[in-house]
RNA sequence: GGCCCCAUCGUCUAGUGGACUAGGACACGGCCCUUUCACGGCCGCGACACGGGUUCGAAUCCCGUUGGGGUCACCA
């Protein structure tokens, strides 16, 4: 039998020293990212992204997505968009790819079966991999036989056919064939990776995976391989997931003669204050965390304002799409991912894509997996909102008010101007776009919505409506109508009752507004103007009346 | 269960043998500012999982224990 210990040497020496595959000497980086499409893009998913793209801007290299639909789906392209979308909205940009092609397109593993084919007949004439008639049920009675014996399990090779006569005596007995890997059973694989360091695993230790199916579809295994090295990848960054699948893939590259490419197996992005991956299929689990349940109600009060769905297959925190959705920025949730298992420093956290990309490196993200936590991360979409410029909020925050209906399409020319001072008086409390929904409805609308508890609690008081009234007469001497103006009125107002200003005004704020919280006072009075504040000051006396 | 990975405040992290009475950020608590809600300012709470080594000296290196997690497909 032949020994493998030569192939592990061969695997550690050319990891540390021929970086580069192919031999040429001055290959550029070229990462990938493998998405399947799944019609989701995972924020975990998207953070491996980042460090796949940050790390190849670095270099000066080219990053690339590639499409991992082996798994023959019907609507490739639908269950696509969104995860294209994603990464446009984020920012990271591909350099080869779908809807962009490149020297190596097509960049869909549907689309290279061809490619897989030729490389399976190769695997197959080295002795590196061999039909094998055994049939599923088979298999699955040599492990559990296995496990009862508490010994590791290891295919026997019983319908193994290498040679014509086995392949048409089993064709013979009707048996159908997948092509195996002949993975080696002695000896050690070294995997040096670049975050964890070195790997060992026992070659005994890896089954003889199925790379082709019997309709001659072949499997994730053998196309991610064959892909890397046809794409040129010179560094494959991956989720760790993928750690105990790699020496499967080391012995395919080996095998087919390719160089090994640089590995670098990130951590998980956990669940909130877990160690458990974070999961798409578990926010129910998530919701019973205040923290979490507030990010996600938060969400879904705007996307119910905005009229768009919030089951949770399409609208999820742990789905990208649902920050575009509410109104966050790209830039705080990248500076946040970003942070998420790496860092420069103990002090530094707010970054330009650029500095980002200056200071990356695979050697400073951490080994153990990082939990998401929403409320970091609404800290950084906090600080990013606080540097964007009243103009940028505005052109953000008007599609959310035609959305919930509050502004026309095309908006009325009144509306840019009106939008620009309520924007700036409602200063850093715009935490999301979205917010401007709730914090402005009633600018838009003839009459507030008035909240239950807000009219309970400031309106419907003893002395309440007889104080609205006698406010909304001094009001008839305010001129001009400003701000300044109105809180001196307020003043005098004030003085002349012998009341403190907690006495009138929150009154006041529910009877003009409808609820307890907004921008200040006299901004908002001055913006609905002089005709709307009496108005809704009877409305309010009428309310406080009806106590 | 086998194999592999991981382990510093609640969370993200700094720390690569002495500068550590362990630093920063978010969160949390208190106070101040204040018409609400935010913002801002000040102060505070708070961690090296455990046990053995190695060393003059260990958060840092080694071993073990415990705990957590990932993965074990004709999915990707």
């Amino acid at each position: 039998m032949r020994s493998y210990h030569g192939r592990c040497a061969i695997a550690t020496l050319s990891q540390e020293f021929a970086v580069l595959p192919h031999g040429s000497q001055r290959m550029t980086v070229r990462t990938r990212f493998a998405p399947s499409p799944t019609g989701y893009l995972h924020i975990g998913g998207v953070r491996t992204a980042l460090f796949n793209w940050l790390f190849t801007r670095r270099q000066g290299g080219q990053f690339l997505l590639r499409i991992d639909d082996t798994d023959a789906q019907r609507n490739v392209e639908e269950a696509l968009a969104p995860i294209l979308h994603g990464f446009r909205w984020l920012g990271l940009h591909w350099d080869e790819g779908p809807e962009i092609g490149g020297p190596h397109a097509p960049y869909y593993q549907s689309q290279r079966l061809k490619r897989y084919q030729e490389e399976v007949e190769r695997l197959l004439k080295s002795g590196a991999a061999y039909y094998d008639y055994a049939t599923a049920d088979e298999i699955a009675a040599e492990r559990l036989e296995a496990e009862r014996e508490k010994r590791p399990f290891v295919y026997s090779r019983r319908y193994m056919a290498e040679s014509a006569d086995e392949q048409s005596r089993f064709e013979k007995e009707g048996r159908k064939r997948v092509v195996r890997l002949k993975m080696p059973r002695e000896g050690t694989c070294v995997i040096q990776d670049h975050i964890r360091g070195r790997v060992e695993v026992q070659w005994a230790r890896e089954q003889d995976h199925v790379v082709q199916r019997a309709d001659g579809t072949c499997l994730y295994h053998l196309a991610s391989v064959v892909d890397d090295f046809d794409f040129e990848i010179t560094h494959v960054i991956r989720a760790e997931e993928h750690l105990p699948n790699t020496p499967r893939q080391v012995f395919i590259v080996q095998s087919l003669g390719y160089g090994l490419p640089q590995y670098a197996h990130v951590p998980y992005v956990a669940a909130p204050a877990s160690k458990e991956k974070l999961s798409k299929r578990k926010l129910d689990k998530y919701l019973k965390m205040p923290d979490f349940r507030k990010l996600n109600e938060h969400g879904a009060a705007i996307a119910q304002a905005i009229g768009i769905g919030t089951s949770a297959d399409t609208f999820n925190p742990v789905i990208v799409d649902f920050y575009e959705q509410v109104g966050y920025l790209p830039d705080a949730i990248v500076n946040y991912l970003v942070l998420l298992g790496w860092s420069l420093d103990d002090k530094t956290e707010f970054f330009s894509r650029q500095q980002m990309v200056d200071s990356f490196s695979l050697e400073r993200v951490n080994s153990s997996p990082a939990a998401f936590d929403p409320k970091k991360l609404w800290a950084f979409q906090d600080h990013y909102m606080k540097g964007l410029p009243p103009k940028q909020k505005v052109a953000m925050m008007l599609p959310f008010l035609q959305r919930a209906k509050l502004v026309s399409s095309p908006p009325p020319c009144e509306v840019g101007p009106l939008l620009m001072r309520i924007v700036e008086a409602a200063g850093d409390r715009l935490k999301t776009a979205g917010d401007i929904i709730q914090y402005a409805d009633f600018f838009f609308l003839d009459l507030p919505r008035y909240e239950s508890d807000a009219v309970e609690k400031r309106l419907k008081a003893p002395g309440v409506a007889e104080r609205l009234t006698r406010f909304r007469a001094l009001l008839a001497t305010v001129a001009p109508w400003t701000a300044a103006a109105l809180e001196e009125a307020m003043n005098r107002f004030i003085a002349a009752e012998g009341i403190a200003i907690g006495d009138i005004i929150h009154a006041v704020r529910v009877a003009v507004t409808g609820k307890t919280v907004g921008p200040g006072m006299f901004d908002c009075l001055e913006l609905l103007g002089k005709e709307r504040v009496e108005g809704r000051l009877e409305e309010g006396v009428k309310m406080a009346g009806t106590a």
